[in-house]
DNA sequence: GAGCGCATGTAATATGTTACATGATTCA
DNA sequence: TGAATCATGTAACATATTACATGCGCTC
């Protein structure tokens, strides 16, 4: 279960309590990794609490607890990374589903929603990059160059999906307009 | 239910049984967007079908149902790719997941995944690569320009992580040996 | 002392996966 | 005629989401 891993992996970086992780989980990570709500991360907590791979460190005074990874939970985590496992390919993306299937719309609604992912795609690179630029060289470490190394990603991947939805647009024009290859178009 | 917008696009294209739609999700669909197996697929054509959206257009020789959508299927998936849904991000990616879990190992375990990233997104550009040089215009139409415009996703997607990977590879040297910045490193 | 955010949980429902199951047709 | 592929399904189990529920502590 790949929601166990990404509990130990953020306690291995630094322990925290269910609700702080609960909220990690709203940053980046759920965002375009893997999304969980505290009603799934809880149980999952008291589970691997029970199996020994992370322990409670720390009772706050609100009834909170404070978790850190066990050493097996850490060789666990370890085990799990370092193992290729090409039959994991969970995927699922509805922003990605949509792209795919654009190919079902009638061309003229086809690039309203590519303008429209074009537009968003846009704004959540340029919000990555200041993040990215606020700290050039990764020289955090602990929870922030973890949040650094995934700023990064995500940047690329909304960078490259920018440039596909401006590629596909461009290639939408030309069908309806095969003349002028390359006709801009007002954006959203 | 993001699987019936799923099916319904891909009926939208062209019409297909429950088992041709099976493959589909094989491909490219599945790799990248949204991952389904048949005893999922079969019981939501069936809700889709007593829903109206889709309809039993041919039976087979051997018992096969070739569905297609109808104008309220049409319809329902255009009002759901049209409309923009910010609350819409099941995201789901165990790939992804361990790109983000790299900073609770060790550099030289985390450089050794990086390593196998590199390789394996390199891999999985080229191959796509290979797909859209066959094609560069994107003429086909129906399901041939639908793989088209996914193949250039995946591509773009590709190469972005590829050079992520390899950021992350001189990130690394960097700290571990300040002087040199960019240590080649053997690949995997 | 009222309201907000912290902090955790349960229960019902929805959804998805794995294993099991069946039978037809084609091809060697 | 036996194996492979086509073609669909059910049942048990695992997992995830939504709605509901509770209570503490801080701040105003």
């Amino acid at each position: 279960m790949s929601l166990s891993y990404a509990l130990l992996g953020l306690l291995a970086v630094e322990p925290a309590s269910g609700y702080e992780l609960t909220k990690e989980f709203e940053g980046g990570l759920g965002r375009y990794a893997w999304q969980a709500s505290h009603t799934s991360i809880y149980p999952e907590l008291n589970r691997l609490a029970e199996g020994g791979l992370i322990e409670v460190t720390h009772e706050g005074v609100r009834g909170s607890r404070t978790y850190a990874v066990t050493p097996a939970g850490r060789e666990a985590l370890r085990e799990w990374l370092l193992t290729p496992r090409s039959a994991s390919r969970r995927v699922r993306d509805e922003r990605v589903l949509r792209m795919f299937l654009l190919s079902a719309l009638e061309p003229d609604d086809a690039r309203q929603v590519l303008h429209r992912i074009a537009g968003h795609t846009a704004e959540e690179a340029d919000r990555l990059r200041k993040i990215c630029a606020a700290d050039p060289d990764l020289s955090q470490t602990g929870r922030e160059g973890f949040g650094r190394l995934a700023a990064e990603y995500g940047l690329r991947i909304y960078e490259a999906g920018h440039d596909w939805a401006l590629w596909a647009i461009n290639q939408l024009d030309k069908t309806r307009n095969p003349r002028s290859s390359a006709e801009p178009q007002g954006s959203e």
